[in-house]
RNA sequence: CGGGAGAUGUCAGAGUGGUCGAAUGUGCCGGUCUUGAAAACCGGUGAGGGUUAUACCUCCGGGGGUUCGAAUCCCCCUCUCCCGGCCA
């Protein structure tokens, strides 16, 4: 959530600010009057609170002095009655304030360059060159078929579109890249967690995902649980409403989980293939800063990342993202984007963020500055998504007659 | 899933209708003493909102109720522990 004061107090900056992200600034104008609805209604409600209280204190010295109570009785029935409709407006200001606040994406960073979509991404640097073949490269689902790698079929019919089946070697690599990526981040100082793969609703607001995004989520029915659609959500929570020591930050951890995910909305987009499915695996990195630190953590991050994708001899580039195409908790976001030669193009295959303290706001993480508490910053980001990095291994360590290769520095994993 | 017990500050643990945001111990921070440390002694020490700062409001697992007044009484839920069932 973005911080309401601030929006108060530097409105136009605020609304500048959003503007990246595709805010008009009538909605904003609205939250910061239902917010100043919300103070005013809890003024007069405080107020005729605090007098309530001071007459019951007042009631119990009566009785132990044994003085007469009916006048006092009467006065207090009277203020009593009287709050109801206090109590009906501050509840009503708040329920309508946070509708809003919650949908509120956060501030992106002043050095997010501006644009409207995925077009006006910058790319900042290209690492590995592709190689060239001297054939005509296949898609991974040609090169599936021929390995027998991906049952997409029965993936279906356990499920429904959108899911598949890995089988025999590719079911290895799967496995292998899982180790590979959580030994590496394990080496750079994430600790490796097993978390939950199921949340319940409180978590998912934490994060951002609720309540605006349901759509995407699974939700188990009849419970307060969604299945998770990262592990972002069950790392950064695992310091919901806790306050940190400063001397603890930053909080580096990593996990493998799979991921669920609707895809509502991207109807069409990526049918062919495992690039966009209803679950896939991925190893996460969160961390949890010092907002004055948290720079530094998100660059390690993105070189992690980045180093990962070399060591596997997979050339990427790095990308910085627009503020149309930031995500909603996202302050600032850098992609990795790897070369698929058979579709020839960079497809994402991690994206890290840093939301400031957009998430520590819902999820009240924070730490201890002194005496006072303070917002951490959480950041986010893959290390990687591990169907993509099958599929782009399938691509670029491929053989003319459809063979794949096995990077070297995984050939100890598998 | 069935039976029993419980949920209070860092932790332990009092508190069963008002003077309780909460005894006491412990931990932590600061001080005195000491060459230094320990011990002893003194002081401080939960969170959120609000205010220039005070006032003031809220929080004793969560939600609702009774009452002028609830940590304390009533109802619902969640969680934890013990016993049994089931089970990787």
């Amino acid at each position: 959530m973005i911080d309401l004061k601030y929006l108060q107090n530097n409105f136009d900056e605020a609304s500048n600010k959003l503007q990246k992200k595709g805010v008009d600034t009538e909605t904003l104008e609205n939250l910061q009057t239902l917010f100043t609805q919300l103070k005013e209604a809890n003024v007069a409600l405080e107020s005729a609170k605090a007098e309530q209280n001071s007459m019951s204190k007042l009631f119990g010295q009566y009785m132990r002095e044994k003085k007469d109570t009916t006048e006092l009785k009467a006065k207090v029935d009277a203020n009593k009655e009287a709050m109801i409709p206090l109590q009906e407006r501050a509840r009503e200001a708040e329920e309508a304030l946070y509708a809003v606040a919650l949908a509120m994406p956060n501030f992106p960073d002043d050095s997010v360059p501006e644009g409207a979509d995925e077009d006006d991404n910058v790319e900042l640097r290209k690492v590995l060159e592709p190689k060239t073949f001297d054939f005509k490269p296949k898609e991974h689902w040609e090169l599936s078929e021929i390995n027998g790698w991906i049952d997409f079929e029965r993936g279906v019919k356990l499920a429904k579109s959108r899911f598949s089946v890995l089988r025999g070697e590719a079911s290895r690599l799967e496995r292998a890249l899982i180790n590979f990526f959580l030994d590496t981040n394990a080496q750079k100082g994430f600790i490796e967690h097993s978390v939950p793969f199921i949340n319940n609703a409180t978590m998912l607001q934490g994060t951002g995902q609720l309540p605006k995004f349901e759509d995407d989520l699974f939700k188990i029915e009849d419970e307060d649980l969604y299945l998770i659609p990262t592990a972002e959500v069950p790392l950064t929570n695992m310091y919901n409403d806790e306050i940190l020591t400063e001397k603890e930050l930053p909080v580096l951890m990593t996990g493998y989980t799979p991921c669920f995910r609707k895809e509502a909305g991207s109807a069409g987009r990526d049918t062919r293939g495992i690039i966009r499915q209803h679950q896939f695996n991925k190893v996460e990195m969160v961390a949890i800063a010092h907002p004055d630190k948290s720079d530094e953590v998100f660059d390690m991050m993105v070189q992690n990342a980045s180093d990962i994708l070399t060591a596997l001899g997979l050339p990427h580039r790095v990308v910085e993202l627009c503020g149309g195409d930031l995500g909603f908790s996202a302050a600032t976001t850098i992609d990795l984007e790897v070369w698929l030669p058979g579709q020839n193009q960079y497809r994402e295959i991690s994206s890290i963020s840093n939301t400031r303290d957009f998430q520590a706001r819902r999820a009240k993480i924070r730490f201890k500055d002194g005496k006072k508490n303070r917002l951490v910053h959480t950041l986010n980001g893959s290390a990687l998504a591990v169907g993509r990095t099958i599929v782009a291994i399938m691509e670029n360590y491929q053989n003319e007659d459809g063979s794949i290769e096995i990077p070297e520095v995984l050939k100890k994993y598998m």
